[in-house]
RNA sequence: UCCCCAGUAGCUCAGUUGGCAGAGCGGGUGACUGUUAAUCACUAGGUCCGCGGUUCAAGUCCGUGCUGGGGAGCCA
């Protein structure tokens, strides 16, 4: 017989003379002559309930099972005369597939820190809360796929290596085949240059935005960067839209659009697990995500989000001033005090911004944006690109850049350029909007952070 | 990288002016004919993060290192 998974089980419309479940005991309870056996088998949040009579060799295969074992049991599903479930399981037989011991299984039937369950990520995924976490997180980068779809957008794959040591997003990750402690030089190396992790696929996602048209990436980025928060890690997700024969608004439109987008397929498709983090990691949770998705984010101008800091009264560490970035403090003043919602910050200083950014006509300004939502500070940081090739080229000088190592770059502006935009979300932090968790490592899988690399 | 806090049983934590190492939960054993993180009884369990120092005596005080957490910077 082919098992069948709890989640189908537990949706069943009618009883079942014969089902066969496998999964992981949560919880066993024994009763003199029968026992009831919980079962998870990460197909949904909720658990099936077994119970199961005691014979000899019932009774012998129930001495080897505990919290966490996997089990196999055969029966028939019927309607619980207890309360708290509409079906369960009447078992016949009971397999155990794999034990586990009780004195040393670090999973138990309570509560664990978060700490704690870093300790063990190999484990963690069998937990209510990172099962729930870690459904979502798939469906979540199944939504981004299927949002571009839907928008004919095209799914470009982006190189992991690059050649280019200076894409001005931060500390690089090296990649060399050469021996550790060896002498040779770059020359000498793999590439026969100084290789590097990506730290973002935008000049990539460029090109085949001037070819395709609209075009995205979504894959793991690299940053060498020594940063000890619960925002950042070295090794992230980030999705890159490119949009061809559009601006900084439309930029904007579509990293609105696609929030809300997202949002709302999470909510749609992940009631149960949702629901978990509602009730148990942020009780304001279902309040902020539809208050997101009710109003449309606030726009404003660097200059003028200057304007209102400066004239606020609230005592700032950092100083105001027309020309500073904008710090953390000012972030959350703004999108969490001033305007209660999410608030896309635009047109910077072109003295804090990468050189790609386009120049505006004020010659002090560039078209870019960073969407700020609240706890969580910045999730998408984009702009529009400089489309001209003499001020491309005048700002690569201002910053200093050895132009021959940009020639493809160059090349797109010097054949049929076009105004273009596009921006990075951070995946991780858009899962941490979504659920509510405060720190990016209990939103990955195994997070990679300086001074850990476990598992 | 800078600032602050923490590290005691498997987990969460208490531990007084320096004086014999504690609780709850979890584990083990037993009881119980419908339990829901079952309940009840009994029971085992410690490199007090490492190293060095002060002291008759250090979980407790001092120095240092490591690890974790929070804040800042960098950013997504």
């Amino acid at each position: 017989m082919k098992r069948t998974k709890i989640k189908i089980a537990l949706n069943s419309d009618s009883a079942m003379e014969e089902i066969l479940i496998k999964g992981w005991v949560r919880t066993k309870r024994d009763n003199k002559g029968f026992s009831f056996l919980e079962l998870n088998d990460g197909s949904s949040i909720k658990t099936i309930q077994a119970i199961i009579d005691h014979t000899p060799e019932i009774e012998a295969a129930l001495a080897r099972v505990g919290t966490g074992a996997a089990v196999a049991i055969s029966g028939e599903l019927v309607e619980s005369p207890g309360k708290g479930q509409k079906w369960e399981v009447r078992g016949k037989t009971l397999k155990v597939i794999g034990e586990a011991d009780q004195e040393t299984f670090p999973l138990q039937k309570k509560r664990h820190s978060d700490e704690f369950l870093r300790g063990i990520a190999h484990l963690r995924p069998r937990t209510n809360k990172f099962g729930a976490m870690f459904r979502i997180r798939s469906e979540l980068a199944q939504a981004i796929h299927k949002y571009f779809a839907e928008k004919d957008f095209f799914y470009i794959h982006t190189p992991i290596i690059t050649g280019s040591d200076c894409e001005g997003a931060g500390e690089m990750f090296r990649v060399t085949s050469l021996e550790a402690g060896s002498k040779e030089t770059a020359e000498n190396d793999f590439f026969g240059k100084p290789s590097h992790l990506t730290v973002s696929g935008q000049l990539s996602a460029e090109m085949f935005s001037l070819s395709l048209g609209d075009v995205y990436t979504f894959g793991p980025t690299f940053r060498a960067e020594n940063s000890n928060t619960p925002r950042h890690v070295a090794e992230f997700w980030m999705i890159e839209p490119e949009i061809a024969f559009s601006d900084l608004v439309d930029d904007m439109d579509l990293g609105e659009d696609m929030i809300k987008y997202l949002i709302t397929h999470i909510l749609d498709n992940c009631p149960d697990d949702i629901e978990l983090f509602a009730k148990w990691v942020d009780k304001t949770l279902m309040s902020t995500l539809e208050g997101i998705l009710r109003e449309p984010f606030k726009r404003l101008p660097y200059t003028e989000a200057i304007e209102i800091l400066k004239k606020t009264k609230k005592d700032f560490e950092y100083p105001v001033e027309w020309g500073i970035d904008l710090q953390t403090e000012h972030e959350r003043f703004l999108c969490e005090e001033k305007f209660k919602k999410p608030v896309f910050v635009y047109d910077y200083p072109k003295t804090i911004k990468p050189f790609y950014m386009r120049m505006n006509d004020d010659n002090k300004t560039v078209a870019a944006m960073d969407c700020l939502v609240p706890r969580i500070g910045e999730i998408i940081g984009g702009s529009q690109r400089e489309e001209r090739m003499d001020v491309l080229v005048a700002r690569m000088d201002e910053a200093g850049l050895n132009k021959d190592e940009y020639w493809w770059y160059l090349d797109s502006r010097r054949y049929g350029s076009v105004p273009h935009a596009g921006f990075g979300m951070g995946f991780e932090r858009m899962l941490m909007l979504v659920t509510g968790v405060a720190n990016i490592r209990d939103v990955m899988p195994f997070p990679r952070t300086p001074k850990s690399l476990d598992f």
